[in-house]
DNA sequence: GGAAAGTATGACATAAACTGTCGCGGTCGA
DNA sequence: TCGACCGCGACAGTTTATGTCATACTTTCC
């Protein structure tokens, strides 16, 4: 066997991930023990990251990089490449910054030079806006998330989607929004990760409520360490089970248990509702008066009182009944900026 | 200079597209010609696709696929990788869906064995939502995009996108929501796409405004054909200069001063409507009262109503006059909808 | 605290592989 | 038809790669 074809067999075996040994690889080949080593040398002279490993079960291995072999790629393959890393960029969509930027590089150090010209300034072609706020539907917190805390929530979300590939436990600790204090380190299952509306939430197992994932808003994860492997139970999860958002199904079912808000609006404005991302999972039933009647699980007035005004005139608020006298002041309030009940007679 | 590492360079020389000579080759790496002969017959075996060219100005270059040599990539930079391709995937960010498809598999192909089982079922780990409608700033047209409709936007931004990256014109036909008839094919430069609410959008020079960048939504193309070579002029745009919604703003002024809806409003609430990306780049300023005063085009009284309404009590409409009549109306007529006014005072 | 299995490196003779130089035959473009 | 390129076989000379032996160090297992 040649020389060459030898390196770039070692190239294929370290590639492998498992450690092999000088002398394994010697027999393998039918050339001495020396030889290996001196190969072993020439692949780190050209830029490998080969590390021994001492000791009696040592061995070879490439260090925290692998190796990529020779890809034919051509550009739209690249330029999708590329493209799909600009997109993740541009939606802070990032879980491990470090990996974007190096793989962007070394994609682009790697292509044809005429292509490279035009796709360095690929960034310059090819613009993403940012998800906008809803103003139905606030964030309670700070909007302006900084550069810091962009970076954190980065982190988090790396660590979590490594253990979730590597099949490892983590325990982490949580600020809930609607509870005062932190919630404890507790041990969980890390299933997967989900995108939405400009943020990330870890979905995984807890031990209490085995096969019901529970999520986790990415930036209000307060500590997280190792945990013990994982079982091997639940082999098959999968996150597309949870889009369309039908965890917020099951959580609203739950709140409309607990803050029962009952609204009666015209069968348009129900259907503009239905396709809304929240409110398309409440509960709609045919009212009496040929109304649709809605039923949502909310607690605070304000945001009863922002969805009643928006759908206009023709909806009612039936539940909680103890606001429905507030808010027909607020409406009276509003009306009243424009004049007195006869004034208006006369404008209109 | 040794063979491996002239073989090497070989490839990297190769690899930058243009045909190079075997006797400018012995030149270069100071051997002989026979020897550089050699080598190709080396690269060939190793499943190259080297191409000779015969004939007085032939040479050596790569066959149809582009050659990417060896990269290192590390598991990070892999992942990164196709998560921005299931990403592209989710957000239908696909100017070229096979080339999407082919990187995914190469890429894939490619890893280390045990990364590899996981990462083949990356999906099922990552997911993304889509982008939520938004209820205070609706579309005008169906909500329910189908696939054959997605699949028609894409093509239009790949070839799009093909043609700015290639600098050459591009002649389109477009259906203005605005107008009953479709506009005629009209020459275009283009420079660049831009995402924002789960569409694309195209921009190019008209030949009309030359350096003031129209958009186009990719869904409303009707027709792309091939134009002529570009203009060397107007050689560095970038789309990041249209990025933060800013041809919004321009288009907000002229829309300002055609139809003018001045509201006044708490500072409070203003503060809210600044962050959100349309009304972000309305008119702000202070009014005389205390509360700020907001300047904004809209012709549709609905809209006008919605944002009222949405903005609750101490908003109050200020021009046009002749809608505050309406609106208070309105307004009075919710209210009534919990009985009359003695009736609020009981409850209340 | 060894023995075993691994890496790390130098020296040197030898075999293998690579290289240069011929030669001759194609192909293409001006 | 000439010039500049690829294609390839043969052969001698030289470089390079390899095997062997010797020695030192590190870790793990018993």
């Amino acid at each position: 066997m040649n020389r060459l074809d030898r390196i770039l067999a070692l190239l294929h075996l370290l590639r492998q991930g498992r450690p092999v040994s000088a002398s394994g690889l010697a027999q393998r080949f039918e050339v001495s023990v020396r030889t290996i080593y001196r190969d072993m040398e020439t692949l780190a002279g050209m830029g490998l990251p080969v590390e021994p490993e001492m000791g009696r079960r040592g061995g070879f291995r490439l260090g925290p990089g692998y190796f990529l072999p020779p890809v034919t790629l051509d550009p739209e393959e690249a330029v999708s490449l590329l493209l799909g890393l600009a997109l993740s960029r541009a939606l802070r969509v990032l879980p491990f910054p470090d990996g974007t930027d190096m793989a962007e590089r070394k994609l682009l150090a790697v292509l044809p030079e005429e292509t490279r010209g035009t796709l360095e300034r690929a960034s310059r072609f090819i613009g993403f806006e940012r998800v906008p706020p809803d103003l139905l539907h606030p964030e309670r917190d700070d909007p302006q998330a900084g550069g810091q805390a962009a970076e954190e929530e980065s982190r988090v979300v790396g660590r979590f989607l490594r253990a979730a590939l590597s099949r490892s436990r983590l325990r982490l600790s949580y600020r809930s929004p609607y509870r005062r204090e932190a919630e404890p380190l507790r041990e969980i299952e890390p299933r997967g990760i989900v995108w939405d509306r400009d943020r990330w939430y870890l979905v995984g197992d807890v031990e209490v409520r085995a096969g019901e994932p529970r999520m986790w808003r990415a930036d209000r994860v307060l500590e997280m360490k190792s945990g013990g492997g994982m079982h091997p139970t639940a082999a098959d999860f999968d996150v597309s089970s949870l889009l369309g958002r039908r965890w917020l199904g099951k959580a609203m079912e739950r709140w409309r248990t607990e803050n029962p808000v009952r609204v009666a609006l015209p069968a348009a404005r129900a259907d503009v509702l239905r396709r809304d991302w929240y409110y398309g999972h409440a509960l709609f039933e045919d009212g009496p008066d040929g109304r649709t009647v809605m039923t949502v699980g909310e607690g605070e007035y304000e945001r009863v009182a922002a969805l009643l005004r928006w759908l206009g005139p023709g909806a009612e608020l039936l539940e909680p009944a103890e606001w429905r006298g507030r808010l027909a002041g607020e409406l009276r309030r509003m009306a009243d900026a424009y004049g007195s009940r006869e004034q208006a007679a006369r404008d209109s």
